[in-house]
RNA sequence: GGACCCGUAGCUCAGUUGGAUAGAGCGUCGCCCUCCGAAGGCGAAGGUCGCACGUUCGAAUCGUGUCGGGUCCGCCA
């Protein structure tokens, strides 16, 4: 248990009190035991469910035990008071000081303060982004990066062993496309009289990739490759000779752009997955070997999808994986009717690769276009693993972009297409990583260029940021006011707190002892947002202290006649700002120390 | 035809895994402030949590059905 989590400690002392009212207290009952602040400040500082759990197996109505609980509890030293409520509720009121003694706790762990224990022992691997090499990223990856870095982040900070993994997806038929086109921009760089049309006449599946971004590298097939490539073949007419150079060099110039992209969005990976070297292995031929092996390979022929079938649809023979063992809808199919793997039995391989390096938990950040893809996978990963390594997906939702109330357009063609590099620049990394986490992943957002540029409440980037400048702003004029003893760190853990009596004060405490829990069920949950939602509480909190200052000049933070008071109340401040901070780190987003 | 996600205030969204009288921001209305501790403060109105059954002490939350929006359903990745 983590001592440093109030209400952890507290629900210990619950649990004591309940196993004196009701001897024999089944271990199930006792982990439904939760100590939770009410919504209503009204009903005191935390409520416990611990009567109404365990009406049913102490056989005795929820008010009865309610009542029992309360004598006991009152008893507890950090309690000021306990009663019955509700329809078996018990409310508790803390000693204040039991809420004050939180403050050098939390200054003495820093940012450590908020660790959990909860995933500790347990190694997970978190794949995000993985887009295609084919181009520069745009929104739609850009959600997917920062949702799964800020969870890897997040389960990190609960404990959890992290991987945080990029798989590159330049096997197939889309990055064949790419090296075609990149070989069109290198004909261009070296002055073929060749037409796009022509060109394009001549491709398996015609010039797909069109955009510029593509110039530079032809150019440096151009410079770079045009001696080794002169002494053979070039023509069009043998792309055996080149394809494979070609391709190589493309999705190594696309990757870089891509690594570029990330590190300007604040995205470190661990590790990079080639899924062109993993078939190249003959991984995704071992596993269909080995599933065959275990009677989960068969040869048969699916029913098209009804409703809509596809017009050139006939019943053919396929290798199929026998996914419906494992809850899936439909068996899935592994090979293609020329007999190479499809993309499926390419990703078991992966993930077989990632169970074989020895985690318990997999999970994919991916587009809710791929929703439909979560129950092959979690059968295939059950069926790798024997059921010893859980899958998990969590799905994003689409990003529309709006910018004065519109709509933004993304088209390639009309040249409105905002690549993430793109809106890097207008935003900045900061504003881009905590809006994108101002929602649940599963949800669609809305992305409002105006209001994360705003420098006002509504916000949210900017209230969050503005709470921890002023509590810096704070702790530097504080450092002049006094300047024998400059307020930081081990200093203000040993100020005493006890002169912080008030109301606003309390509840900025309460807020803080939240932070523990808010970590831990924000990680169970897979829930990165809930950091983004807890911030913005906690900094309308301290906002309000700090407009209390602004009416009334006595109620400020520094006052250089009450250097008791006033190192009291930097404790608060100090405290604040580590739990801001604490959670801009996990979100991926640098504290600022002053507005500007 | 089927699968998955979503449906909460006029708008954009939270809702601590089943808890008490469902919250925030914006917008609307009213009052206060114009102080660099700048880039506001206080308050009000606003809800059948899509709908209907069910589960139980208790449902926005779980189950079934239904309506609406989105995504997807063999050789794209």
């Amino acid at each position: 248990m983590n001592s440093s989590d109030l209400y952890a400690r507290l629900r210990e002392t619950v649990l004591v009190a309940l196993t004196k009212v009701v001897p024999g207290l089944p271990e199930d009952v006792a982990a439904r035991v939760e100590i939770t602040p009410p919504r209503d400040p009204a009903h005191g500082d935390m409520a416990t469910n611990a009567a109404m759990v365990s009406a049913k197996a102490a056989r005795l109505p929820p008010a009865r035990i309610a009542a029992a609980l309360v004598e006991h509890l009152t008893a507890a030293p950090e309690i000021a008071s306990a009663e019955a409520a509700g329809p078996g509720f018990v409310n508790l009121r803390l000693r204040p000081e039991a809420l004050r003694a939180l403050l050098p706790v939390i200054l003495a762990a820093g940012e450590g303060y908020g660790d959990a224990a909860t995933g500790a022992g347990i190694k997970v691997n978190v794949e995000y982004v993985s887009a295609n090499p084919t181009g520069p990223m745009h929104i739609g990856h850009c959600r997917g990066a920062v949702v799964g870095d800020a969870l890897a982040n997040l389960l990190g900070k609960a404990g959890f062993e992290v991987t945080k993994e990029y798989y590159i997806n330049d096997a197939g038929a889309q990055v064949t496309a790419l090296a075609w086109a990149a070989y069109w921009r290198y004909l261009q760089a070296i002055g073929s009289p060749m037409t796009e049309e022509a060109f394009a006449a001549e491709v398996p599946g015609g010039l797909q990739y069109k955009g510029e971004y593509l110039i530079g590298v032809g150019q440096t097939l151009a410079k770079e490759y045009q001696a080794a490539l002169a002494t053979a073949d070039l023509g069009i007419e043998s792309p055996e000779v080149w394809l494979d150079v070609v391709k190589d060099h493309t999705i190594n110039a696309m990757m870089t752009e891509v690594r570029e992209d990330l590190r300007l969005l604040g995205v470190q990976q661990d590790v990079f997955t080639s899924e062109r070297a993993l078939v190249a292995s003959g991984a995704a031929d071992a596993v269909i070997e080995r599933l065959h092996a275990d009677g989960l390979i068969y040869e048969g022929v699916l029913e098209p999808p009804k409703g809509k079938t596809p017009e050139d649809w006939e019943p053919r023979p396929q290798t199929l994986f026998r996914s419906t063992s494992f809850g899936d809808d439909v068996d899935r199919p592994l090979r293609k009717s020329d007999g190479s793997n499809t993309y499926f039995a390419n990703d078991i391989a992966y993930h077989a690769d990632k169970i074989s390096r020895g985690y318990d938990v997999l999970i994919d950040v991916l587009g809710a276009d791929h929703g439909g893809y979560v129950a092959r996978m979690k059968a295939a990963v059950r069926a790798v693993s024997q059921d010893s390594v859980k899958f998990e997906a969590v799905l994003c939702q689409i990003v529309h972009i709006m910018r004065g109330g519109q709509p933004v357009r993304m088209s390639k063609r009309a040249g409105t297409y905002v690549t993430l590099r793109d809106l890097l620049e207008e935003v900045g990394k900061d504003a881009v990583r905590f809006t994108m986490l101002t929602r649940k992943a599963d949800a669609q957002m809305e992305f409002d260029l105006d209001q994360v540029l705003a420098t006002t409440r509504e916000n949210p980037v900017f209230y969050v940021q503005y709470a921890h400048a002023r509590c810096r702003s704070v702790l530097r004029a504080a450092a002049e006011m006094f300047p024998g003893s400059p307020p930081d760190g081990e200093d203000l853990a040993a100020a005493p707190v006890d002169t912080l009596t008030g109301e606003p004060e309390l509840t900025l405490i309460r807020r803080l002892a939240l932070w523990p829990r808010t970590v831990e069920a924000a990680a169970a949950a897979r829930e990165p947002h809930r950091i983004a939602f807890f911030l913005y509480d906690l900094a309308a909190d301290f906002h309000m202290l700090w407009n209390r200052g602004k009416d009334d000049s006595t109620l400020r933070f520094l006052q250089a006649d009450q250097p008791a008071e006033t190192r009291a109340r930097l404790a608060l401040v100090a405290a604040t700002a580590v739990v801001i901070r604490s959670g801009l780190a996990v979100m991926g987003v640098t504290p600022v120390e002053e507005m500007r």
